[in-house]
DNA sequence: GCTTAAAGCTAAACACATTAGCTATCTGGA
DNA sequence: TCCAGATAGCTAATGTGTTTAGCTTTAAGC
């Protein structure tokens, strides 16, 4: 019998590839076994278990996820990174659902779980789009928690058709990104009584 | 062999407590007969399976989330009831983490499939709250989207842990929630010929 | 060529959900 | 009160998925 030539990484990229086909769902040792011409039992040896398939789908993920954010805002500032980042990652998501469902599910097993530092570079990638509005220190976390729960928020409405009829969402993320841009640039801390807040800066 | 008295209301609120337990993902026919005092397939006497089981915490969820929003922000206004509507929903989405699961993940079976009435119920629960913002009724289903994008994204990153150590989540929730009321208060929608914000053109 | 690690296989165990068919319990009417 | 039908719950069995045990064969290094 040939061997099939498999190795951690490949089945891997396999299943998530398959992932992104059938949904995240459906993913199965069997079906990936069939996928990739071999026998179910044999996938355990490169992979310990269907949770550690989905763990490290999550890592390769997180990964490409946060390269892909990084490029698209290289060398932009301000609202035209943020622009490119918002569209990168919704273009990936939309690509991507299987990958993207197992990065949601996946969970962190100890201290030096490579999860841990793959999601940190892809927190650091939104933290580069930040960046450019030069935010008070304090707030900047705060703005990071907020960019992230919309994004993410958005990309599982959207993946779970929660938008009915899909009218006009491409309308609706681009007003969701102005506003949180127009937002990053007004807005000052809450924590004054009094909330100053500039008036509404019309746009060039 | 004394009767257990179960009813399809009764079992799917067992189903939804138990999931709040343990987790969504631990949910099982199995389980679930154990608590009630049963053996597994007495289920099946009250529910179709256990998809139709999910189904049914998700209305239930649906249900029971919209009447706790609506009641929050009964009574309230503007930035009082958003308030008001957005601190509810994350206290019932800590208190409900197993229900709250089960509404994202239930599919939507037919064209009356109560899941839509229900889920209905929820959205104009969100727009009630915008309501009160005035808002041009063009600009209404992008801030719904966006509103639910957040809270949706927010909850669930705090459910999965997304958020390190957890250090100031609440602070960060306040402030979300300033920022959008900021924002739904001060923001007018950017002409489309100079929005910086459709998706970037190639870098020079 | 020979040795050895491991890739892949078959067979089997295990853990679920689910179905079939039986029995005992409740309910409603004569 | 008694009987008849409906049905809640049971046991037994089926099916499908992951996972483990143990064998065979391939490939790579000496």
């Amino acid at each position: 019998m040939a061997r099939a030539g498999l190795a951690p990484a490949s089945v891997t990229e396999a299943a998530a590839t398959l992932a992104d086909e059938i949904g995240f769902g459906a993913l199965g040792m069997r079906l990936l076994a069939e996928r990739l011409g071999v026998k179910t039992p044999s996938l355990y040896k490169h992979v310990d278990s269907l949770a550690d398939l989905v763990h490290r789908i999550a890592v390769l993920t997180a990964t490409e996820f946060s390269d892909t954010i990084r490029d698209a805002a290289q060398g932009r500032a301000g609202s035209d990174a943020l622009a490119a980042a918002a569209h990168a990652m919704r273009a990936y998501v939309r690509q991507h659902p299987g990958r993207y469902a197992a990065l949601d599910r996946a969970v962190v097993t100890g201290p030096d779980d490579p999860l841990i530092r793959a999601r940190g570079r892809l927190l650091s990638s939104f933290a580069a789009v930040l960046r450019g509005y030069h935010l008070d220190p304090q707030q900047e976390v705060h703005a990071l928690r907020m960019l992230r729960s919309m994004m993410n928020g958005f990309a599982n409405l959207e993946g779970d058709g929660g938008f009915q009829l899909d009218a006009g969402v491409d309308d609706s993320f681009a007003w969701m990104i102005a506003f949180i841009d127009n937002g990053l640039r007004t807005f000052t801390s809450p924590t004054r009584t009094e909330r100053a807040v500039d008036a509404p800066r019309p746009l060039p």
